[in-house]
DNA sequence: TTGGCGATGTGTCGTATGACACAACAGGCG
DNA sequence: CGCCTGTTGTGTCATACGACACATCGCCAA
């Protein structure tokens, strides 16, 4: 697998991405140091991990987690492709959180400074870089309502909805329904590579809990999971459970 | 109360926040339309408000939070002086979460461009803006991490101490013991404003859960509120309860 | 083929936490 | 003064969720 330019980047293609100017992509593309490939479950940056780089997620899934110290984990959110990693670990001494691999995974790897380099040489692109933390942060506010106020059934009704939006908005014709189902609308699936585990870390439930909330959703027609695919079966029964307003897709988001 | 200049603010002399060149301070001077004063429990934005401006906190708590349609509400975080206000609604249509003031608090407004500006002109300031950004994300994730996987017990000593040192920080002193208590190392007493109710809403615990568990932790002489003051009485236990690690105080930090 | 392992699925039982009801107390205000 | 209303404190009972145990299935490697 030979490197792609950041000017001839697929997911630059993407109408999810907001497009750049060459100067901008030049840039970018002048902190780049390499690409690298990871399997699912490796380690991308550990707990407390000093110093370590900056990385701009190419395709696959990651998540970001903490521990205690007796083992209990909690996922903080999922990484998509175009998600930057390592933000908040460039901003102190040691990673105050971990980062792993979920599906096999490449990413973009940047020079230490990148981050300040970005800021100075192109403001815009340093603004860019603080929406994309402001808009995580709203990602993490989500999760911390969930797993804070809404019972098991609402969580997961929850985060599978905001998952499929998220994944939807990645593919090629940006997730809008492009025929071929008889136009009876039928909403087609998505890929959803997470394991119950992950479910359960994400939601601070148990894996057992998780499992029979989901089998209960499932076998009430809400939705279906299936050979890494998931299906949302029934958006509006999710939607009420889950108290979710607004199913406008994730607005157009910039991408370093 | 006339406004303060923002070379004489008494928030930057703090040992917590780093000092800034004349420049940086005559542009933020410049950005600031006015101060405002708001009385505990009014609504600095409203949930979905559109475009909120952007305040820094100059004096007392606030907090911004989530509610679900039937009226259950999540704390997201709390806010001290010298936090920032807004900058993820400046990022979106619509506020996705709301901002109330928990005492009498007052506010530095900024101009509606204000963050693009001093992105714009002032490229180290943009930094320290993402720091910023990255630093409320990261206090967020410790309290996912409470309310995902903590037990009620557990969770409440974590707030407890995080606030605890957050505040001491605020204090003139730095949160050094100045002596005094004749040199046993009693910890001193910290404002703090929160109601049971603010703690079982940031939480994710009922107020009658949150009441009887801080009891029995009082009881077991790990700690006192008294009359809107903290005392830690037993820190290590209740480090311990709370799985904290690392006793640093929080390290220094930009005052935009 | 066999065995091991990860993921999913299900039953039983225990418990941490929630829901409801009510008391005590302080402060504000007519 | 009496009457609110907000906050803290406590008891009783209900329940959502966790813990444990075990079965099934698919996959992969010896």
């Amino acid at each position: 697998m030979t490197d792609v330019p950041c000017n001839q980047c697929p997911l630059r293609a993407l109408p999810l991405f907001v497009p750049y100017e060459p100067g901008d992509l030049a840039l970018i593309q002048s902190l780049k140091k390499r690409q690298v490939g990871l399997r699912a479950g490796e380690t991308i940056i550990h707990e407390g991990q000093a110093d370590a780089p900056l990385y701009t997620l190419f395709s696959g899934w990651a998540f970001r987690f903490k521990t205690l110290s007796d083992g209990r984990r909690q996922i903080l959110n999922f990484l998509l492709p175009g998600d930057f990693i390592g933000v908040q670990q460039k901003m102190t001494d040691a990673s105050p959180h971990g980062v792993e691999a979920l599906s096999d995974v490449r990413m973009c790897v940047f020079q230490r400074d990148a981050l300040w380099e970005l800021h100075r040489a192109a403001p815009s692109i340093g603004f860019d870089i603080t929406w994309l933390a402001a808009q995580e942060e709203s990602l993490i506010d989500d999760n911390l309502l969930s797993v804070g106020r809404r019972s098991a059934e609402e969580r997961i009704a929850s985060l599978l909805i905001l998952l499929f939006k998220r994944t939807a908005a990645l593919l090629p014709n940006g997730g809008h329904n492009s025929g071929g189902d008889g136009g009876n609308g039928a909403t087609q699936g998505v890929p959803f590579p997470l394991t119950q585990q992950h479910i359960a870390d994400s939601l601070g439930l148990s894996l057992v809990h998780t499992n029979k909330t989901l089998r209960r959703l499932e076998r009430r027609g809400l939705h279906r999971i299936e050979g890494g695919v998931l299906f949302l079966r029934d958006v509006h029964a999710l939607a009420r459970l889950a108290d979710l307003y607004g199913d406008g897709k994730p607005s157009s988001r910039p991408l370093i």
